[in-house]
DNA sequence: ACTCTAAATGCAATTTGATTGCAATACCAG
DNA sequence: CTGGTATTGCAATCAAATTGCATTTAGAGT
């Protein structure tokens, strides 16, 4: 996963993609580059503290990001929405695998998961996996 | 999926879950037995309409059905709890990993899934998977 | 069948995440 | 620099989910 290290380039990356280039997009995509996992609102929200934005702005500006295709917005079966930054080159739709803690909440990205060829076939004949969702314990909560 | 066709034996499929027999909870259990995909809690609610429940009424009964393992709830990416019977002899554990249709809810059971070896060391670093989930696009939905 | 207690219900209110209306402001093309 | 529009701040709103509490009811024990 190629984070955009390059925080000069937001500008640029919020111009190309349609949209005017604020501080308050720029902080935000600061936030969701630093972080290591998908972030609630809630959660971004917080990090920009004391920068003054409104958390409806923030939130906008969440789901604009979503909709120029530089963010991706999901939904891990908690009824929160996640945000997370999309790495250059990286499909938009191309959901990489999630852990959630079913006891803490917290979700971890798991960028290498894959199920066994055999199982592949199995789910193929259900229908299109799109997503990979794993539940169960981190070790933080035993 | 093997649809609970006798309705004469919810009063004792209730009491064998540990719950008390109720009118709310047998009209409950009847929508979604005819229902031939998962129900929002306001669909479920809709469809009593005329016998009284209370709102609340149906959702605590939803969410007790659910904790018996009498009823599946699932959340197929748009903020929506969804509930569906749990069929006789059809586990309720979460043992087995399951395909979401994102389109028609649709929730198939995929014993034979598995993670390669690989995928599960690293899943392990992360904590003790309990659940696998898929979600995507059965073949009906294309 | 009667009684008692815990479970379930009805109703209203609340919580929380998500979203909107609108006037004020900031971006940026020309 | 200036005008038009996208964006923002703030308050209000919406909807799903949940809770508090007094009342009612199921069903176990007598």
């Amino acid at each position: 996963m190629t984070h955009q290290k390059n925080e000069q380039e937001w500008p640029q990356t919020l111009q190309q993609a349609g949209l005017r280039v604020t501080m308050a997009r720029i902080a935000t995509l600061g936030v969701l580059n630093t972080a290591s996992m998908p972030l609630t609102h809630a959660e971004v929200n917080q990090a920009l503290q004391g920068r003054g934005f409104d958390k409806a702005t923030v939130f906008r500006n969440l789901n604009d990001l979503v909709s120029v295709g530089l963010v991706r917005r999901s939904e891990l079966g908690d009824h929160v929405w996640r945000f997370e930054l999309i790495a250059k080159g990286e499909h938009s739709d191309a959901h990489h695998p999630h852990f959630v803690c079913v006891d803490c909440g917290t979700v971890s990205c798991l960028h290498e998961i894959e199920l066994t060829r055999k199982s592949k076939s199995m789910s193929d004949q259900i229908g299109k996996v799109t997503e990979i969702l794993l539940r169960g314990h981190c070790h933080e909560c035993g």
